[in-house]
DNA sequence: TAAATTTGTGTATAAATAGTGAAATAAAAG
DNA sequence: CTTTTATTTCACTATTTATACACAAATTTA
């Protein structure tokens, strides 16, 4: 487990960070929302990010809508009052727990803990979008209530778009994902499999949108 | 859906609150275990209901005894720690899920959601499709009023599969759940009894579907 | 606009997976 | 101990799925 830390006041990120580490996670810390960003970009096995809202330049919504836009991290906001509480939840950008400053140590680890431990129980066993339902339970696709016959590296292939939507993923982290880290084959597979997934995928074939230069992306039109 | 919140620290209801209303639940509130029961006695269209265990004057237990003798709406606890689990269990009041403090709302609402979309649980002896029956207590399968001889193991797949209705089973999961964490054998064997199980079955072997590289399902049509 | 790069797509072939029957083992019943 | 029943393994077949590749179409770059 690793928990990246992003606070402008040194002292706080040293609480939490002797907190975490104590508990046995692995720190990072960034003191700016850039360095948080650049964190993110260059770290693909954060577990969890501790974020401030108040900080400098640039604050701790702006810092975590770009955090979105390139991976689905659970955050835990960290706010001087609860008031902001309304304004994090319209922001819909799926923040995971929030504490107010001053809080205990204590009480943010279990946060952290709580979260960890959730494991994949997370979100609902149902995905939805206009009349595209996937049931992961039944490894079921439908549409209009019909059912699509999706291959088994298809339905992987969707279910890793669904749940990074809208980020674009790279022919790599598909092909490691998906594939595993240890596939030798062609780059162009993907492609074809690609392909095939938007023809089965019928009107809603749009949804998969090329990157060029760089992958593909699942965005809801 | 309507959600009814019991809590005696109103920053948790509101905090519940606001992330139910964000995911489109109607909420209604209580204090205590008096008003939640009042709610209930002049409310049906409550559809779940989140109680804290901690509580002056009426704690969780008994305000949800009072509510069963009402209503057997789904109830999700919320308990401070861990060790009040197998109190919860042997309670035997029909708890639907258990959440420990200090909880992040979105997994509470994740398991609000679980709830909400399985609907209520079924405690008969019975499981009746069709002309299909299996009396649990009886050990018995008919098809038609006609016994159908199952061996043991058929019996226990058969059974696992109807009460994971629409749920796909990988054959890890089949493997430890009817043969055993320890069984040291080859997966094919799955395949084999899920052919005699098909036999067995007859008319009804389409009941067993086949999910491509992952297991096995059972669906009614 | 032409050339270069990248992506889309149809098709052939290779590989993986599931269905099945029969034989070998193991367990239970008589 | 013998017979019967149940379980498991295994080889073979049918089917589905994955991959490579060639060429077309689209987009970008020069």
């Amino acid at each position: 487990m690793k928990v990246l830390i992003v606070d402008d006041e040194s002292g706080i990120r040293d609480v939490i960070k002797e907190y975490c580490l104590f508990e046995n996670y692995d720190v990072m810390e960034a003191e700016d929302g850039m360095s948080a960003l650049n964190a993110v970009k260059n770290n693909d096995d954060i577990d969890i990010i501790v974020l401030d809202i108040m900080m400098p330049k640039m604050d701790g919504y702006t810092t975590l809508k770009e955090i979105r836009k390139l991976s689905k991290v659970p955050v835990i906001m960290l706010s001087a009052r609860s008031e902001e509480y309304n304004k994090l939840l319209s922001f819909e950008l799926g923040v995971d727990d929030y504490v107010t400053k001053p809080f205990s140590p204590k009480e943010l680890i279990a946060r952290i803990k709580a979260i960890s431990n959730r494991g994949v129980k997370d979100d609902s066993n149902i995905y939805k979008y206009k009349t595209l339902v996937i049931d992961y339970l039944g490894h079921k696709v439908t549409i209009n209530s019909k059912e699509i016959k999706l291959t088994p590296k298809e339905y992987e292939l969707l279910v890793l778009f669904v749940q990074n939507k809208s980020i674009a993923l790279s022919r790599e982290t598909l092909l490691s994902k998906v594939w595993g880290y240890d596939f030798y084959g062609d780059d162009r597979t993907i492609d074809t499999h690609i392909k095939m997934l938007r023809n089965n995928l019928g009107e809603y074939r749009d949804l998969i949108v090329t990157v060029r230069g760089m992958g593909y992306k699942f965005e809801e039109v």
